[in-house]
Parts: C-alpha cells; sequence; structure tokens
DNA sequence: CGTGAGGATTGGAACGTTCCAATTCCGGGG
DNA sequence: CCCCGGAATTGGAACGTTCCAATCCTCACG
C-alpha cells in the first residue's frame, strides 16, 4: 500500500506515523510507550502493535530537548589501552546503572587536544555528570567545566576547584609501601622508574625519594613513562646504574620492565626485583608484585559521590582516599648477595 | 543585574540569549556560530563575545533533531579488558574521525543482555553507522540491525545479512599456522586449549582440528574461554594429559596460560611451548608466540567501508578478509627430547 | 534624486518528543 | 432523560536549533 517504499532513503517513523495506524493521537502513543496507567488495554494494546509493525524506534535526541533530562552521564577514559582503567570504568557503570543513568564513553587516547574535544562533545550532548578516568586537562579547564556539570576525578585528589569531587589513592605512601617491602627484604640499591612528567608520576616519584631518605638510602630514578615502552628503557637505565631493585610507575610499565630484564639475561627476583603500581588484575597471570589499588570500587565510589552531587549541586567538594596495599607476589624476592 | 542567579540552578544560556545580549536575531547568531561567510564582521564580534560572556554551549540534541543528522557512529565493544578490541578502536577512531564524524562508544561487558540496551541506545541517540567490535547477538538480531542502520562487524565474517559488511581474519587458517608451527619445531603433542562455545572460537578450534588431521596427530582439544582464567585452566587440563605444546584461542587466555604453567613449575618453551592469537601489543613485551592480525588496520577497514556504505546504502555486501601471520617469539620451541 | 543590486539581517516553520489543559466519552444516579 | 464524575483521549505549546524566504539597508549608478 505505502508507496513510499519507492524512495530510497525511507523516513523513520516518528509517533505521529504510529498513532495514525493505530488510529488515536500521538498524545496516547507517548503516554501507552512510557507506560502510563491511563491508557485503555485495548488502546495500549494497538499502539503496541501499530509501533511492533512499523519498527518504530523513539528519538532520544527528541525526547531530551524537550524533558531538559539526558539520563545520561559521560565519561572520560586517558587510555583505553591500560586495563586498568577498563577495571575502573566497571565499577563507574555498575553504579551509574543501579542509579538508572546511561553512560557515554569517549576517550582522548592521552592526547589532550582531542580529549577536550571528546569532552566538550559530551557536554554538547548535555551529560548530566562526568566522571573523568584520569584526563590532561589543566586546572582552569578543569574548574570550567566543573562549574558548567558535576564532574568527579577518579584517580587523582584534585582539591581547590569548587564542585570538584574526586576519588584517588595516596600515591605517596603507595610508593613508600613499595620501597619498604624492598628494604624489607635486604636491597638498597633501589631505583625508581618514574611515570614521566604528571601528577600522578610525580607523587609516587615525591613518595619514593622520601621513604629512600627515611632509609638512609640514595635514590635513583630513572626516566620513564606510564607504558610498556617507558618501563622497558627505564629498567635497562636502572640495571645498568647497578639497582637490583625497581619501583616501577605502573603495571604497564612494570611488564616492559620484565621484558627488559628478561633481554639482559637477568632473572627476576634472583637477580633484580620488580614492583609495579596499580594492582591491575592481569598481574595475577604474570606473577608480579605491586602497589594494589581497590579499582572497581574506586571507579563505584566516583558514579556515587556524582549521583549524590546532581542531587545536591552545592555541597562541598568531596575527597575520597582509598586505600592502596602491597601485594606481594613473585617478582620480589631477597636482595642478591 | 540579571537576577536569575538567585536561582539555585540557573538556565543553560540559549542561541535566543546571545542573540539578546548581542543585539541580533537568534538566526544571525546561528549563522555566526556557524561560520558563515554572511555575517559581517562587526556582528561577528559582538556575536562571539557575547557568546563567551554567557559562557554558551550549543545544544547537540536541538541541532541533531532539526538537521536530521548527528555526525556520529556507534561503536560496541565486546570487552574493555581485553586490550585488543582498543587496539582495532585506534583504528576505528582515526578513520571516524578523518572522515569528519565523531563516535559513541559502548560496551556490554561481554554480557548479551546489557550489549543490546546499549546498541539499542545508540540507535536511540541516532547513530549513523554502527561498528561491532565482537558482540554477541543472534543472526536475527543482527539483521534487523543493520536493517535499520549502516552496520560493520570487526572480528568475524558475517554473511547472508544484507547490508551487513565485515572485516576479519580468517581463524580456520590462522589456527593451521599455529599446528604448523609446532609440528615444524617437532611437537606430535599438541593440544587446544578452546575459548569456549561461540562462533571465533569454533573457528580457530576447527582450524586446528583439521590441521592436526592433515597431519596425522591425534587432536586434543580442552575446554578454556577467552580469559586469562579459561587460559590458565586450560592449560593445566592440556598439560596433564600429556600435551607439550598449546595452541591456546588468544592471547589472553595464552598469558593465563603460562600462568598455569608457572605454577607447576614447567619451563616455557624448555617443557612446554605455547602460541596465543590476536596479536595484542601487550605480548612483544611478555615473549608470547603469536597468531597476529592487523588490528589497528581491521579497525579503520571496517569505519571506511561503514563510511562507504553510510554515502551508498545498498550496495551489497563486502567482507574484508585480513592477513593473519604467526608471529615467532620466545614461548615457542623445539620439542622437549 | 530615484532605482536596483546585493549584502546583511530577520521571522517563522520545522524537527519529534512531552505534558498540560481541555475535551470527549461513558455509565450510573437522580 | 438529564447531569455529573471520572476515565480516556486529544490538541497544542514548548524544548533549542537550522534554514528558507522575506525584509531591510546601503550605496553606486543613471
Amino acid at each position: 500500500m505505502s508507496h513510499s517504499l519507492a524512495e530510497g532513503t525511507r523516513r523513520r517513523p516518528t509517533l505521529h506515523d504510529v498513532a495514525a495506524r493505530a488510529g488515536v493521537s500521538k498524545s496516547l502513543v507517548s503516554l501507552a510507550l512510557q507506560g502510563s496507567p491511563k491508557v485503555a488495554p485495548a488502546s495500549r494494546e494497538a499502539i503496541l502493535a501499530a509501533a511492533d509493525e512499523l519498527g518504530y524506534r523513539p528519538n532520544r535526541t527528541a525526547s531530551s530537548l524537550v524533558r531538559q533530562r539526558t539520563h545520561t552521564i559521560g565519561v572520560h577514559i586517558l587510555d583505553l589501552h591500560n586495563p586498568v582503567f577498563a577495571e575502573i570504568l566497571d565499577g563507574v557503570q555498575e553504579a551509574v546503572r543501579s542509579h538508572d543513568y546511561s553512560t557515554l564513553l569517549v576517550t582522548g587516547n592521552a592526547d589532550p587536544v582531542t580529549e577536550r574535544t571528546e569532552i566538550t562533545r559530551l557536554l554538547e550532548s548535555r551529560v548530566e555528570g562526568l566522571v573523568l578516568i584520569a584526563h590532561r586537562l589543566s586546572d582552569e579547564d578543569l574548574a570550567a567545566i566543573a562549574r558548567e556539570v558535576p564532574t568527579v576525578v577518579v584517580t587523582w585528589r584534585t582539591d581547590g576547584i569548587a564542585g570538584l569531587d574526586s576519588v584517588a589513592g595516596d600515591d605517596v605512601s603507595g610508593a613508600r609501601l613499595a620501597v619498604d617491602h624492598f628494604v624489607a627484604l635486604g636491597h638498597s640499591r633501589i631505583a625508581h622508574v618514574s611515570g614521566g612528567d604528571n601528577r600522578i608520576a610525580r607523587e609516587r616519584r615525591a613518595g619514593y625519594e622520601s621513604a629512600m631518605a627515611d632509609h638512609g638510602l640514595d635514590p635513583l630514578v630513572v626516566d620513564g613513562a606510564f607504558t610498556e615502552r617507558g618501563g622497558y628503557a627505564g629498567a635497562e637505565a636502572a640495571v645498568d646504574a647497578g639497582a637490583t631493585a625497581l619501583v616501577v610507575a605502573n603495571d604497564l610499565a612494570a611488564i616492559g620492565a620484565l621484558a627488559a630484564l628478561r633481554a639482559r639475561g637477568l632473572r627476576v627476583p634472583g637477580d633484580v626485583s620488580v614492583v609495579g603500581y596499580d594492582g591491575m588484575r592481569l598481574l595475577d597471570s604474570l606473577d608480579l608484585t605491586t602497589v594494589a589499588q581497590p579499582l572497581a570500587d574506586m571507579g563505584r565510589a566516583a558514579a556515587d559521590l556524582l549521583m549524590e552531587r546532581i542531587e545536591t549541586p552545592d555541597r562541598p567538594s568531596t575527597h575520597r582516599l582509598v586505600e592502596t596495599r602491597l601485594l606481594a607476589r613473585g617478582s620480589s624476592g631477597p636482595a642478591p648477595t
């Protein structure tokens, strides 16, 4: 009957089309589709049938325009390649879904420029809140965003920005844990493979340095990065300098460090011990000692904070501190004699 | 002046507000913000200033409603924990961005129910195309989706569904590569740690089995999964059965297998050899032999196919086959004597 | 000084929903 | 037979854009 099949690109059916087919008004269709109890059973049935036959698909953009609500929160992930972030995201999604919101996921691939455009995109899509699973924004940008929409940063504590919450572990004391662990095992040539020049890397490094000082040991910091490659290069430099124990800036880099040691023919932990940082699940299999953070919990906490702030926009900033602990596994052992 | 500060939740400024402040009509503001050349320089400047002062943020939902375009494609990722998918995504994003589209990312966490709701969400948001980086949909669901919006599946070939394109490697011959590799190294007790009961796992298994038959060897398949845990358990069962070489269903499971062997005190490749499947970058560091696929290329190809189909919706289905090759590394060696 | 061309600007309809206020419908009580 | 109340249904405004058609201005030209 409908000759609209003729046109190449068929228009999507709208509420109006469903209404016409069911012989009712668009208002009633809207009501029925929302499951309102005031719709007569017979009408409801006819409407559902019509919608089904037409392959009707609600248009979310129209709906959120008129409702002034999207029921969506935006999530930015710094780097999808690092499984750590996926584990945090698990917690976020779980909590967000339990609050009956959905999430829009976005990544800047560790590039500040795409990061900003992606976050802008979320803002333009009118997300009702933002979770930043690590980021590279300046404090000004961050403050501007937090002014615009409830925001929580997972991964590092961010004070002094009104209306911004954060969830993080204490990276300084986390790094100390690693140093203490090595000292207890009798190491003294303990090196730090750094994570580069960013906030987290600086804190972990500071923790390492102050712990070394406390133990009366000489610090040895080599440049690295939060990547396998960074860990690889850093480990080489560190063993060249005579280190027998490596405090590596994160797990990914620790995996790289392991590869470097293997390439050098050094045994772990026989010749050199390694500890990573973050506690990603994969390390279980790799038998790597690490300073672990409760990643999924962090995500959950972030989402919960966000939901609270959406309800109470003006409450003071909250900074949730999670506990880090050393997970001793096979990559760390007594200092070689 | 504006007493709107009094109300707790301030309304977002709209085009209309900007227009009022700049003393022009909303139409002109719209024009100016789109960078139209027909706007007088003076007006443009006033408008930009007004927009800036008000903190104006365009409303994408309104815009895409009237334009009937979102300039967005949806991407579904089966499992964010598997870095393989992140590598495919890299390629997708790169290509999509070069076509001046943006992406909406979504994951079902390997759970078919959330997967469907998430994809539904994308459809309701009126994405103009869909890339499924692996999925758990039935053929009917898939066909329904492909009828609704241009869709391409990355990771396995999907024929017989009108308007659906796919990008995949040949998993059957890929698995043969692994078996051939082991045979060349003198192995005969070659086991397969399967990836469970899904399309890809079945194909890889079939490849393994037919290769074994070709070599006149007895197949030994143990149950596993596409996870570290699955690989761990599978490897245990396989070595219990006397295998000296493991063809593991994917890289993640191979990492698990390695852990199991280590736990048993077996040396790799001295006692047992292992080869994974997928070729994720992490394996570089882990020194694992694998059947590699050009992951980022697959993503790029998928996005390109999608763009083509968006332009030419009625062209026949295309199935791009990518080349898989064996990447020999340290986890595979000669059979023990 | 009138005319017209062309640029600059504007009003208003439209996109597909939601939801309020208003209308219709129906049966039962008076 | 009329009226009333409540349930069911409906029209229409609104959401914030885009874009077309129409109007307004300015100025050069005759």
